[in-house]
DNA sequence: TTGTAGGCGTTATCAG
DNA sequence: CTGATAACGCCTACAA
């Protein structure tokens, strides 16, 4: 492997005009930078990133945590970091959180010393060790779909998200509608759902009472959402439509609502939360979270900041538009008004 | 932000001294080392993972390429190759690929100058000239569900798959039976099926001929599976069982086959290829690849050949096993033989 | 416009 | 066992 000192001697140069031609300085003459280009090109030299990391102090890395219950948003979440990142020449790290005592373990290791030059936090309540951690040392770190007033995050309106899902149920003619929601921050079972506050706002806005034996908090997975949909269903007055918080529940509602020889939307609507190629196919009314759009904002948010670490933290929100499909139609006429 | 200077100076020791400490080195007297100790957790030292990096000439860090297409599969098989890195402390920097286009740049700018010590390739075919530089510079380099001469590799065994796959339609006594499979090499359209041999062997072994026009050839995702049904269906002779390639196409097959409305199992079987959550729901009969032992046999084998560069690289196997769920029956009673 | 020297934080190699 | 000291490859002044 050729070093910087290589091409120096090769060119007749020194490694200082190395380096600026490598960095593009506009400080070299036309005819030397050619000449040490044509160097390297015929060495085939490569500037070792480690030595430059060390160097500048900065490693052109930026670390990602991901949970892995996000199992089906994850890829597209990173299709948008990496679109973001297409013309930077940051690389990802990654680093992947199975469960609580993970999470506390990837939490208290990341970013460490330099080993990034920021972090993106995906669908997951950063712990307050952390924060302190970030804030302290000031290091660029940004959340996406979650929230800390200390740090940068971009997330999605899920308040518009569920109040948009149960509207519709309403505007379809639906007075009964229950929730089967997921949890905030999925590795703390005292957290609350993520759709309860727009989805009673949304009941208010229809002049409905809510109901707490319709407001359901289940696992994520579609095994979640099929035992929701039964104790539901199990109600003396069961609902006749069905907002879920996830994909995978709405996946588990529809199956088990057809398992029990429910037809949807005749007997039972579902709306869900999040579109993937499996909704689409399963022909799923579900509201679309824009995920590669998050992504993408998420890493052009924490670029920014990388840039210009001046700024106070703010919070972003992109917004999540209703894909209607074939799983949300009028209740049964033997429930109507 | 102490560094291994400052731990020195205070704990009146030399910065080698230090150094064994933190490596752990037998070369130290036992009061020593917990004086060091002592200072290390006063000042809250963590040693520099980039200067330790540019010092002992080696990252802590193994790059993964992952290709955006085998989305449902990667966060599995991610799982495994953590699990296999658990002990150890290597870090995975992650290049996703997405599309042709990208996979050579990304197959090009991987691996440069010691960013990592090692490189995973998941279920992507390399590019000649990857293949040349990792065994040019002989740098570690597995390649997972793939293979190549020159390197290490851990796959599936896709022909007993398929075998098995076929064979099973042939137990519950289909003689129709069409292949819907996936390309070897997703970027390479003119790469053959994954699953052809081991479907031809089966129906050999059964004593069936196999035709062309039930070998079809279709794009990934669950829109490839529905296309190449309609056409099967379309046909004089339709089959009455269909072994698909990919766990995407199943699905597509499945969704495709109740559009036209056929029941499944009764009026058609289908057995898929892998499995997720998603199949396990859909009661989909499929082969089951065990992408959680296959990231974790190939991760081993990384680390395996970062400890021990000697030997020629071998290609191992990990073997599936079939699902026995409710898409396969027998085959409707007019066309048993 | 260019070359030189110093520093980045470790590890590794020596004498002691 | 321990402490100096020389790499490691690059960047960034600073001086020319």
């Amino acid at each position: 492997m050729p070093t910087i000192t290589d091409v120096a001697r090769e060119a007749g140069v020194g490694i200082g005009t190395v380096s600026r031609v490598i960095n593009g300085s506009p400080l070299v003459a036309e005819a030397t930078r050619e000449r040490v280009l044509a160097v390297i090109r015929r060495l085939g030299y490569q500037p070792s990133p480690i030595a430059r990391a060390f160097g500048r102090r900065r490693t052109d890395k930026l670390e990602v945590l991901v949970p892995l219950f996000a199992q089906s948003f994850v890829l597209e979440i990173l299709q948008g970091i990496e679109d973001a990142l297409a013309d930077t020449d940051y690389a990802l790290i990654i680093r992947t959180v199975d469960g609580g005592d993970d999470r506390d373990r990837v939490f208290q290791d990341c970013c460490v010393r330099g080993q990034a030059d920021g972090v993106l936090v995906v669908w997951m309540a950063p712990t307050e060790d952390f924060v302190g951690r970030m804030s302290a040392e000031s290091f660029p770190a940004v959340l996406l779909n979650s929230e800390h007033p200390r740090l940068w995050s971009v997330g999605t309106d899920h308040d518009a998200a569920a109040l948009a899902a149960t509207m519709h149920c309403v505007d379809v003619g639906h007075r009964d509608i229950a929730l089967v929601d997921r949890r905030e921050d999925p590795f703390n079972a005292d957290s609350s759902g993520i759709c309860l506050r727009g989805y009673r706002q949304a009941l208010r806005n229809a002049g409905l009472s809510s109901r707490r034996d319709y407001e359901r908090l289940a696992d994520l997975g579609a095994r979640g959402g099929a035992a929701a949909l039964q104790a539901l269903l199990a109600l003396r007055d069961p609902p006749t439509a069905i907002v879920a918080g996830s994909e995978s529940q709405a996946i588990g509602v529809l199956a088990a609502a057809r398992a029990l020889g429910r037809r949807v939307p005749e007997d039972l609507s579902i709306v869900g939360y999040n579109d993937t190629e499996i909704t689409r196919d399963l022909g799923l009314t579900t509201v679309r979270v824009p995920l590669r759009e998050l992504g993408r904002r998420a890493a052009e948010t924490l670029v920014a900041v990388l840039a210009e670490p001046a700024a106070d933290p703010v919070a972003r929100y992109v917004s999540s538009e209703l894909v209607v499909r074939a799983t949300c139609g009028p209740p049964p006429a033997s429930t109507r008004a």
